[in-house]
DNA sequence: TGATATAAGTGTTATTATTACACTTAAGTA
DNA sequence: TACTTAAGTGTAATAATAACACTTATATCA
């Protein structure tokens, strides 16, 4: 801190604030997790889940620290997504703040904890405005999202450990927004050769059942390892 | 700023800095340009473009001033890459960074300036060690351009207005580390029908010479608006 | 218990994109 | 005028993608 003084004293000093915009695909939907602003200023309006830079963490341990404390979630792997430093961005004041973003299977959250926390799932299609900038925060967090999922097989880490294909199929329809064609799909996802049958169905969604799947880490780190690029 | 008081003034402030990664593309190599820093700690050391966020500017304005500042360089389009938090990445003191980049042609700057401030076009091949953080930021700089390069025509704006195909074929693969194929180069490029074909002949690189091109912005704003993506 | 409704599952063909590959041409220099 | 050098050109084989419709399994209800 004595040298730190010594060279940089001069310069001024910035309230720094991390921002978890955490989107969950649920019942063949894609959601964001929000919750109600617990203080001033926008206190009570729909926000992402954000919070201040604290002396002696990292932006990364700051950003997990602010979405337990508001949120329960623990282990879950966000992506820093881009900083937003505009000087009318908050109204109460120059914030520089660091936006990271994940993708979880909205399972993973019980209704339990969406009580105790007050943090609410809200389909894409109907989303409330939320405050300052998150807005463009999500818009920007969805564009990387669609990107990143026609180029990496995304979508496994998103689903129970056991999963149907029809389920694998409507979550990246979700994140597309558009249909795919069911023998298409099946015929790509299975050449990956990542992808373990099971003996067992899943009937929830229809009389027949669907065969569920696992997905193969092995093979799938194998391949990447050896450059392949996968495409849905 | 009584209401930045009022709200946030429990949270602590950080050192808020700006780092430029200016790749740059001449004679069919990529290159850095990095110059010697010019304060301490690490004085005298192979440093990006750095520098401290002022009051009342944004993070875009900063990373220009501090461009322009250290190397005369204007109006460059500079892409947030990444904000680097780490406690101990300074030795100095606690400084959050975040990091801007761009590739531009590299013959817009100009060795007059070269020699003025001291900036240094190196190959990416025989890059020195530099200083803290500043090699992966490098890194993950490049790594970005590499995927871009795969799904944008990026490569016309880094050439001079006027370009032949052999030039811009050596950027893609420079951009991509390998060869190919020229005719399938050149099929590919004018199947976009973005490139308008010029009269005159480039002879720096043969005496046969190779027809110039111009890029078609209208074209190519029309295409991408409609949807198209673009891949080499 | 047989009819019905529903989602799962299955192959083939046409079209398009990608890759591999070798000779000719233009023009300056010796 | 021969030589050298990089620019320029076309085709065929292969691979990837897209379009398309019927059958199957099984729970539910009459």
């Amino acid at each position: 801190m004595a040298v730190k003084q010594q060279y940089y004293s001069e310069h001024p000093k910035f309230h720094v604030a991390l921002d978890c915009i955490i989107f969950g695909f649920d019942k063949g939907e894609l959601k964001l997790l929000i919750h109600k602003r617990r203080f001033e200023p926008a206190k009570g309006l729909w926000s992402l889940f954000g919070g201040f830079l604290a002396e002696g963490e990292s932006l990364e341990n700051a950003a997990n620290r602010i979405l337990r404390e508001l949120t329960g979630l623990e282990k879950i792997y966000m992506e820093e997504l881009q900083t937003y430093g505009n000087m009318d961005r908050d109204p109460a004041g120059r914030v520089i703040s660091v936006a990271y973003s994940a993708l979880i299977p909205a399972h993973k959250y019980s209704e339990e904890y969406s009580r105790k926390y007050g943090a609410t799932w809200v389909s894409l299609k109907d989303l409330p405005g939320l405050i300052m900038d998150h807005d463009s925060m999500v818009e920007k967090g969805l564009r990387r999202l669609k990107r990143r999922a026609s180029s990496q097989p995304i979508g496994f880490e998103l689903l129970p450990k056991e999963f149907t294909i029809p389920q694998l199929q409507a979550l990246y329809e979700a994140i597309y927004q558009s249909k795919l064609d069911k023998r298409n799909f099946r015929k790509k996802i299975l050449s990956m050769d990542v992808l373990v049958k099971l003996d067992e169905k899943d009937k929830s969604n229809s009389r027949k059942g669907a065969f569920l799947y696992r997905f193969d880490k092995r093979k799938y780190r194998k391949l990447v390892d050896a450059g392949y690029s996968f495409t849905i």
